[in-house]
DNA sequence: CTTATTTTCGCAAACGTTTCCGTATTTTAA
DNA sequence: TTAAAATACGGAAACGTTTGCGAAAATAAG
């Protein structure tokens, strides 16, 4: 173990005090201009790094940022993830990063160990199983900056941030419905999910609007095997009284529905058109490619480690307010939805 | 700030003293059943969480493991992740995660910010950029245990997981051989990375035992702009003499050549065979569907968690010795190779 | 019953910072 | 010329934990 030199050899390299040494490479005033460069210069020299826990201690910061995401195969986590690491990076701050692999389990064990200083805030997306909030509760009532994104919970009187998921889900079902489509289903993951939620609103006003009927079994609730997605879609497409279009609240859905219909007779679009929130780079090069409802997860990265580090650090002139951020995702037409 | 409770607050509840607690919780001999019971009832009344810093400070751990990846939208690396965090988690390790976008001076930043004891190991997996390999050395001279993946860096004795390149490099290509192919093209990222270069010599090998002509132009090294990428494949497949056969040694170059077909009188896998690395579920659902080089990205990530947390809990039982192992990939035959 | 041994626990130091406070020296003001 | 103030630095405490050492109490041995 190669150590580096501490605070205080490097004082009596110097020949001062520890608390000169520390004042000086802090840039205090109190110092004098000459020494703070002597103690930069033999700091560089002997490559003094400070422990960081001591400073932790000392500070209680530690200048890292959690990151709870229920999964991380997934391009929309992911750009987030590259948001947020943006805005850290350039501020300094670290990343713990959980993924709870949708268990509410998990999520709670992770969220335990973040009770102990070891991040300074808090930023996630709640899996699809949970509905005990109470380990969240927990967490923000200890004082820990926290704030949603995506799957919020609306328990938690903080700021979240969003895409228009309502909105979004309507313009995408009426674009189906002008594309000629009578019979539309709704392919989700967890009902419990705030974005199921809104979604599904979306989806169901569209329907109404027009006048088209709503059937239940078009409502299908999935899970998260992707055999048993495939078979439950599978199921529902060689039903009686089957759709022509399909509304996707979640990308693996869609990418299960182009396995479901895999070598069968039904082709898309002519038989079934197909649209998904989704953000994968790869959606234009399915066969056919995927109308999708592409989410700004980058900005709601950058928006979130914004909100957070100017809490951290300015706590005067951000404050956390119970609130819904929206930020417009971006319908992008291809070849599933027009024939 | 609900801050919780600490040592000194839970002993004074308890009638103990610190230290008693503190042995207490860490199930020390010299402590009496009967107190032991009455110290974990009462931290956990309380919702005492032991503070990381004074912890660390003591013990000089910080439990954490840092990872370090060149891009995070990439299944590979996604999974690699969570293979690690499988392993990490289980044995109550956290994870720093770091993208360096391949960028070498973000590279050199990040590593130089693991320097102060913030992270007890580092597994990595360099940077396209990366050439000057002093900043590696430096971290890995610090005495932190540092083991690299897929993009390694030979000139450290430490150890590295990786796939077996250039054997499936070699059979990939040989693979495209006996469906016919006669003029192979070989797409890559930087030249300098190991990766790269291994995969290169199994492809050449193929090429030489096969006794075809191995074409400068086809040896195409991209860099990391899609659109750019785009326009080189485009140019080498528009050229007089075209490529009627493509090795990928990424994956994001096999989907920057199905962009680069897509709309022109190519079809594959009639005019050209392609086959490439690349860990993407959608590789099924692509038109043509891609025949991949499935990297052991789950096991690579475990295997490197394994005998980090190994090295830092027993350090007399495992010992990073320079070596390199190999976890070999699967081939996975799809419609972009045969007719 | 005395002595030796074991069990159980408390005291205090240490980890490396930052910062409150005090002090010596220099500069400014009266 | 003297008092006041500003400047530049050192000493020591504090953050919350773990652990070496010592000591009291309980038990075992003689």
């Amino acid at each position: 173990m190669a150590a580096g030199i501490n605070l205080k050899e490097l004082a009596a390299e110097l020949k001062l005090a520890p608390s000169t040494v520390s004042r000086a490479l802090n840039d205090s005033y109190e110092i004098s201009e000459e020494t703070k460069r002597k103690v930069i210069s033999m700091a560089e020299k002997l490559n003094y790094q400070p422990n960081q826990f001591a400073r932790g201690l000392r500070e209680n910061k530690s200048k890292t940022i959690a990151v709870i995401i229920p999964e991380r195969i997934n391009n929309f986590f992911a750009q987030v993830m590259d948001g947020i690491e943006e805005i850290a990076q350039a501020q300094g701050y670290h990343l713990l990063i959980y993924n709870t692999h949708e268990d509410v389990d998990r999520e709670k064990k992770i969220v335990n160990l973040l009770l102990n200083g070891r991040a300074d805030a808090v930023v996630m997306s709640v899996s699809s199983q949970t509905s005990d909030v109470s380990h969240l509760e927990k967490l923000y009532r200890q004082g820990l900056p926290l704030i949603f994104f995506d799957r919020i919970c609306s328990e938690i009187p903080t700021t979240k941030f969003i895409t228009n998921d309502y909105q979004s889900a309507y313009d995408g079902t009426k674009h189906l419905i002008q594309q000629g489509c009578k019979k539309i289903a709704f392919l989700m993951i967890s009902k419990e999910l705030s974005i199921t939620k809104e979604r599904y609103r979306g989806y169901s006003a569209a329907i109404k609007e027009a006048g088209l009927e709503k059937e239940p079994a078009f409502s299908l609730n999935c899970n998260h095997c992707d055999e048993e997605n495939i078979g439950l879609i599978r199921d529902m497409l060689w039903s009686e009284n089957r759709p022509d279009g399909i509304v996707s609240a979640v990308e693996k859905l869609a990418l299960a529905t182009y396995h479901a219909v895999k070598g069968t007779k039904i082709r898309i679009p002519e038989d079934l058109k197909i649209i998904s929130f989704a953000n994968t780079t790869m959606a234009g090069l399915l066969n056919p490619s995927l109308t999708t409802i592409t989410q700004p997860a980058i900005t709601i990265g950058q928006e979130c480690a914004k909100l957070l580090i100017g809490k951290l650090t300015k706590p005067k002139h951000y404050e956390l307010i119970d609130q819904v951020i929206t930020i417009p995702s971006k319908i992008i037409i291809r070849s599933s939805t027009v024939a």
